[in-house]
DNA sequence: TTCAATGTTTAGAC
DNA sequence: GGTCTAAACATTGA
């Protein structure tokens, strides 16, 4: 999925194209993707208007009139596609590129017929939302891991307040940064920083990077990490992340922008996606391990 | 045919 | 409890 500046290129654009729209109906083409799974899904969201759409961590939160929230996860693979009323192409009919892999997926026939290029929904469609002045928004996940949660106040409050510190927030201080390190420093370093209850919205692809940027190898242990590497980490991070989300992201796969455009942070990457490749800190290549399961790039020269 | 892919959660072993 | 690994979710592409 979309890590944080994936997640916020998606929010901002979404918050000016959605916001105080009102939702005239909505339709569900896989139950298993929303929450509840059933009809009450769409009568709980179908006649509410969007008052703002924000982030916390790598959820996106719409929020909605009468005090209730859509929360979505994109996990893997999904995607959130606006259009505009005319319907041709993507984003307001205005004739934006789209990559190859993501005509793929709209081009891809729901049954029998062939769509247009640009065709919404598509087979990957698990959900879709119209607007009253005719726009309309697509949850497209190729996996099925993504869900969007239609939730009370509550719930709300419950989801959002598991996840740890915002590492673009005035919050993210070297002194709270240290704490988060403290409380699992028997774990390795990359497993820190992408455990969401610490900080939240780093994941495989940025804490490669972060690492990489501070001269650590993603298995360090938290605890031997020197002050000058911790202090470097921290400030690598948000570094990092608001590079991103400048480049509106890293299109590693299926990640694409509101307008189904792809993100510019690929060509910035130092080690991720980069296995057997020049490393460009030194003359050595990118190596690559399994860590926790997770696909782990790292340069043994540059990273101690 | 096998493996890896932007994520999270859960089960089992020590 | 902590900590580790593997597996589960589902699908595609190399």
């Amino acid at each position: 999925m979309p890590e944080l500046p994936e997640v916020q290129t998606i929010v901002s654009e979404l918050d000016n194209k959605i916001k105080n729209k009102a939702i005239k109906s909505v339709e569900v083409f896989k139950f298993q993707s929303v929450r509840p799974m059933s009809k009450k899904f769409i009568q709980g969201v179908k006649g509410r208007k969007v008052l703002r759409v924000k982030r916390r961590a790598k959820m996106i939160i719409i929020e909605l009139s009468g005090k209730k929230y859509l929360l979505i996860h994109l996990k893997m693979t999904g995607q959130l596609v606006y259009q505009s009323k005319s319907g041709k192409g993507v984003s307001g009919g205005h004739p934006i590129p789209v990559s190859a892999k993501v005509k793929q997926i709209y081009a891809y026939p729901m049954s029998g017929g062939v769509k247009p290029v640009g065709g919404l929904p598509s087979k990957f469609t698990r959900a879709q939302f119209d607007f009253s002045d005719g726009s309309h928004l697509y949850f497209n996940d190729i996996r099925r891991f993504g869900w969007i949660k239609f939730v009370d106040e509550k719930s709300y409050q419950e989801e959002t307040g598991k996840y740890g510190l915002e590492p673009l927030s005035k919050d993210f201080t070297l002194t709270a940064f240290k704490e988060a390190i403290k409380r699992y420093s028997n774990r390795k370093i990359k497993q820190v920083l992408m455990d969401q209850s610490l900080i939240a919205g780093i994941g495989n692809i940025y804490a490669d990077e972060a690492d990489f940027a501070a001269h650590v190898m993603p298995t360090r242990q938290a605890k031997t990490l020197t002050a000058k590497e911790i202090s470097d980490l921290h400030k690598a991070i948000p570094r990092i992340l608001k590079l991103a989300v400048k480049m509106k992201g890293t299109s590693a796969d299926t990640y694409v922008t509101t307008s189904g455009e792809e993100g510019n942070m690929l060509k910035h990457l130092k080690v991720y996606g980069r296995k057997g490749e020049k490393c460009r800190g030194c003359p050595g290549d990118v190596h690559w391990m399994k860590l926790a399961g997770r696909g782990t790039h790292y340069c043994p020269l540059c990273q101690k």
